[in-house]
DNA sequence: TACGACGTGTCGGCAACCGATATATGGGGA
DNA sequence: TCCCCATATATCGGTTGCCGACACGTCGTA
């Protein structure tokens, strides 16, 4: 069991599960997924490939050249979609302990 | 608007959504509200006391002397309460992002 | 008397993020 | 032509916040 995903790692996998993106992709599909609040620099972004890669939950493909341009693919392994499933029950639980004690109407008569 | 908010700094604010607690209570709450997932040490939770507080979500009470041993009782600023309820909004929308794409069944025929 | 629960606090190390910077191609407008 | 912007990857130093270990002290109980 791994310690909790950061907010950008965590979206760095999210952006993947549809399918594999390179890096430059993934910046503008996790601006998409989180409703543009969480706009990646390219340090947190390639330092995250790497320690992703690393750790297992993704894996590189090779580097290709579109239009003159370098790119590099990556995908979801096994691993790392189970990781950020596993994630995504966390945060929806932390939500919940909040959101239980501070969004129910009291029903009880007064 | 904030960074977000890592773990350990939220499950302390949401230990104190119930009422005000000194540190070692916020230990054990946290512990429980987690379902004895997160399990802070002092080094952890005497920082973010500090730096919630300096960040003004929390708010220290004087200390007092309870059976011979010292207490200080934190509790949630108005600022502070808004922090975390949008924390869990900002996680649930991230869990959604992921459960959406990972959890629905294909009812289309084959 | 020793140990564990209670209770607060410090310190150094570390992982991850963040902003700035560098390098390079391709396309479009002044 | 020249400049800027989008595309695309990569490095680096600084900062933040967590983490484990340690320190200090009380109280109850075995």
């Amino acid at each position: 069991m791994s310690r909790p995903l950061r907010e950008p790692s965590y979206f760095v996998l999210a952006a993947l599960i549809d399918g594999p993106l390179h890096g430059y992709a993934i910046l503008k599909q996790v601006l998409e997924l989180s409703d543009g609040r969480v706009r990646l620099s390219t340090g947190t972004l390639y330092g995250a490939l790497e320690r992703l890669t690393a750790d297992g939950l993704l894996l590189p493909g090779a580097e290709e050249v579109v239009e003159g341009r370098p790119r590099r693919a990556y995908s979801l392994t096994p691993t790392g979609l189970t990781a950020v499933t596993a994630e995504a029950e966390r945060l929806e639980a932390a939500a919940r302990v909040v959101m239980a004690r501070t969004s129910i109407v009291r029903v009880s008569p007064a």
